[in-house]
DNA sequence: TTGCCGAGGCTAACGTTGTTAGCCTACGGT
DNA sequence: ACCGTAGGCTAACAACGTTAGCCTCGGCAA
């Protein structure tokens, strides 16, 4: 038998998934189990925890993605346009909620920044400008930012050509 | 005397402010006005409407920094930066909830992206890489996704440095 | 076999949230 | 002098997360 916590967060996983994060809600999801509301205190601390559930669930899988896809910069970048667009409320979930490391497995931050480090040539600061530049773009996209006709891919083309510069085997343009 | 829909909303930027956004709440909003929370419905049509008009003041003071500021791209992102750190709940908000244009008032989209294509030379899809690319760090950086020690200046540098070639007056580096 | 004890369900209920319905009052214009 | 409306009020609702407290069943020890 399986962990009975687990299947409160695939339930979860599943409600966000196909109605949205405003169905996401105790009753909701004790009705997914064919239980009562309050039953699901015995399996869970309380909604926060199914939260951080998720988000470490998206983060692990996104890195997940993103490990299997690293070659260049251009097709990891895509790797993580991709993922977000496929999966937009998981996404943002695990975006929009700030990071509580205690309670995060071990391992799973570093895993998933790894493919970044690794395409910069172990440069963290580039690193991170290009996944503020990920992140950014996706939560843009994903919040309806841009205009409806907007050629996305010129942008995401031109921020992929501005740091090419650190991902090319190149031996000193930085600052 | 002035519009009450606008004091509502001023008392919501104060209660966001200072209190935060589960703080800012019918009946706290009502309290903060002497009223009781139904009577805000004679002004506004409901909390999403507040939202919105909050959304629509950080976008002006935004687009006004901008434009205040744009000389060059590193002083153009590091008002940006400062804005939103100076603001973070106000910037939480506006950049949480999709934007509905069609209640927006008309030109405060323009004029808020006005600074970035200027920097650009009016290179569109440059300007939207870069407003992702800030928009991505400053959201992680709130969002409390960098490890508490990281040096977040560099990413900023190593973020301007790549984005150069699109603003130094530079003939021809697009893809 | 008996006894018990904990895991995991249940109902009832609480406080808080956004929101609606309906009433009343005072003031400004005809 | 009237009347309508702007703008306040109280009462109430449904939905939310959550707590308290009870019951029942299954497995294990004596």
């Amino acid at each position: 038998m399986v962990n009975r916590r687990d299947e409160v967060v695939d339930a979860a996983e599943r409600i966000l998934e196909h109605e949205g994060p405003d169905a996401v809600t105790m009753r909701r999801l004790a009705d997914e189990l064919r239980i009562q509301a309050p039953s699901l205190y015995k399996h869970i601390a309380g909604k926060t925890e199914i939260e951080a559930a998720l988000q470490q669930r998206a983060l692990q899988r996104l890195g997940a993605v993103l490990a299997g896809a690293s070659a260049d910069l251009a097709t990891l970048v895509a790797a993580y346009r991709r993922w977000a667009l496929e999966h937009p409320r998981l996404y943002e979930l695990s975006a929009r909620h700030s990071l509580d490391r205690p309670r995060l497995a071990s391992g799973v931050e570093a895993a998933a920044a790894a493919p970044l480090l690794k395409v910069t040539g172990g440069n963290i600061a580039a690193a991170r400008a290009i996944w503020g530049l990920a992140h950014g773009l996706v939560d843009l996209e994903l919040a309806n930012r841009f205009p409806p006709n907007a050629d996305l891919d010129a942008a995401w083309a031109h921020a992929i050509n501005a740091f090419a510069i650190y991902c090319t085997p190149q031996p000193e343009g930085s600052p």
